[in-house]
DNA sequence: TCCTTTATTGATAATGATTCTCATTATTAT
DNA sequence: ATAATAATGAGAATCATTATCAATAAAGGA
């Protein structure tokens, strides 16, 4: 019997909380930052040893259209995920060199601001129901600064 | 001789100007959107029969470092590419269901105003070295709205 | 123009991430 | 406990992108 603290957000939808599931889910909301599912499933692996990799994929997959998990395209091929329950919205500062990257919400107030103003803009303009939004700074690192200097 | 319209931006650097990279810029630079290697590929055959998979992403490598063209990641899997001399900076809104990608530069100056400024205070509290950005809006576009309805 | 140097190319194999298939197992509601 | 079926794991299959390598072509100088 799979641990509870998950199972209200499955309830509904007719999708069932497995051990493989729980223990994802447990891996993401202790682990910060911006996992490959490879890290994940490395981690996983500690907690469930049998899960397969292609278990993660289909469990990160569910997770990321219920809204319990966010996936990011950072460029270098590979998604990343972040556990989506309770954090603040927020943007990133990626490093172009070695693949850091920041969370940051400092500016949020008037990020936020003119950000529903744009979405309302263009919504209007383009007819599109925008329902997300992500902003990404590029550039170099602290420790990538100096390699490159 | 390939064409010396793009001559001036490899003089320097040791790349040489050749059929293929003249095939492919002459697509990029007329074709608009925002293609895949694949839209590249196929396109630029037209021009140059006998080009390869391999060099269309090597020239499109390039391009991206000395920044002829921009590289994107807007999710699917499969990167995208815009030309971009001449062009304004831009934003995009981008379909969650269909993949449809919208360039938009409306409002331009006063998201130019504060990213200027986030990415100041970013840069002083990360000692990042912030160079590019960018900003995306999801969620479907006016057809899409419809089917899902 | 001809030569030399070496960047570039095309074909193809290799890689890496993600998805698919399918027989087996586990979960949920009765 | 039983039936219905969602979920799983192993491995094959895909898909995009890279690496290899021998052959070719561009650039600069003689
Ligand atoms: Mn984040
Ligand atoms: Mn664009
Ligand atoms: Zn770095
Ligand atoms: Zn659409």
């Amino acid at each position: 019997m799979p641990g509870p603290r998950w199972r209200g957000n499955f309830k509904d939808r007719g999708h069932r909380m497995t051990g493989p599931r729980d223990a994802i889910l447990d891996v993401l909301s202790k682990k910060q930052g911006h996992l490959t599912a490879d890290d994940i499933f490395f981690e996983v692996r500690k907690l469930y040893s049998g899960i397969g990799i292609a278990t993660v994929y289909r469990a990160l997959d569910l997770f990321v259209r219920i809204g319990l998990v966010n996936k990011f395209d950072f460029g270098g091929g590979r998604s990343r995920y972040e556990f989506a329950s309770k954090e603040e919205h927020h943007h990133h500062l990626v490093c172009k060199n070695c693949g850091r990257v920041i969370d940051y919400d400092s500016f949020l107030d008037e990020e936020t601001e003119l950000i529903k103003k744009i979405e309302a803009e263009l919504s209007k303009k383009h007819y599109f129901k925008i329902d997300s939004h992500q902003l990404d700074f590029y550039g170099l690192c602290e420790n990538c600064q100096k390699e490159v200097e």
